[in-house]
DNA sequence: TTGACATATCCTGACATTATGATATATCAT
DNA sequence: ATGATATATCATAATGTCAGGATATGTCAA
């Protein structure tokens, strides 16, 4: 962990992550794939409810910024959480709901 | 740090957060901040280049979500990072950066 | 008050993201 | 092959975001 200039391109490709992930619905998958350890599309469908459409691009979205992994089980397509980063940023927030509450309140 | 699941609004919120700091220049305001403490808005221009107008707007952003705090002093406003969150997630990203690239190359 | 510097705001056009609903593809069982 | 289920893709319209440039506000010094 080097605590100095990280290269403009690699900051770029992080920042295309947290934009993936910094959506409201993504996140509500996130963390239902960190609590569940894998799901097909359709119980995430009925667990986060939504439009299965939408469910899908969002799906891909989350996949092409290496935030997920797909598997195809027969008709079905299980989703994994496929790097820790995503494990890490979610554990930040459940710190900050029990302890610092400003962080909702900018105070100004 | 419960492991169960987070509010909905909750989650919106923080993926507001997540959102804001998902954009290159954004994020290496960000850095910028932890790696120096704090600055004033024109230093960070001559550091990090672009147009005023865009730096302040994303400076407000940045404040708007809570990652940053602002603070007049005589003509300058100089800035601060506010929350550890942020660094956190910095810090998510240099390990990511020595260890694990995988993250860079989604494998599909 | 005037000028210089620092920052914020406004406007605009280009582009990206979103949800919705419809349709297409894939897989399996009959 | 047909139907049923699961998922992906497409088209569209509404909305959001972005950079750039112009202008406004705030602060201080002379």
């Amino acid at each position: 962990m080097q605590k100095q200039t990280l290269p403009i391109t690699f900051l770029s490709q992080m920042a295309d992550v947290l934009k993936v992930m910094g959506h409201g619905f993504r996140l509500r998958i996130v963390e239902f794939l960190d609590l569940h350890g894998s799901a097909p599309a359709h119980v995430l469908l009925k667990a986060l409810g939504g439009g299965q459409g939408a469910l899908s691009q969002h799906l891909c979205k989350l996949r092409l910024a290496g935030v997920i992994q797909a598997e195809r089980r027969g008709k079905e397509v299980w989703f994994t959480l496929a790097t820790p980063a995503a494990v890490t940023i979610l554990n930040c927030m459940r710190q900050r709901i029990s302890s610092d509450k400003k962080i909702l309140q900018p105070n100004r």
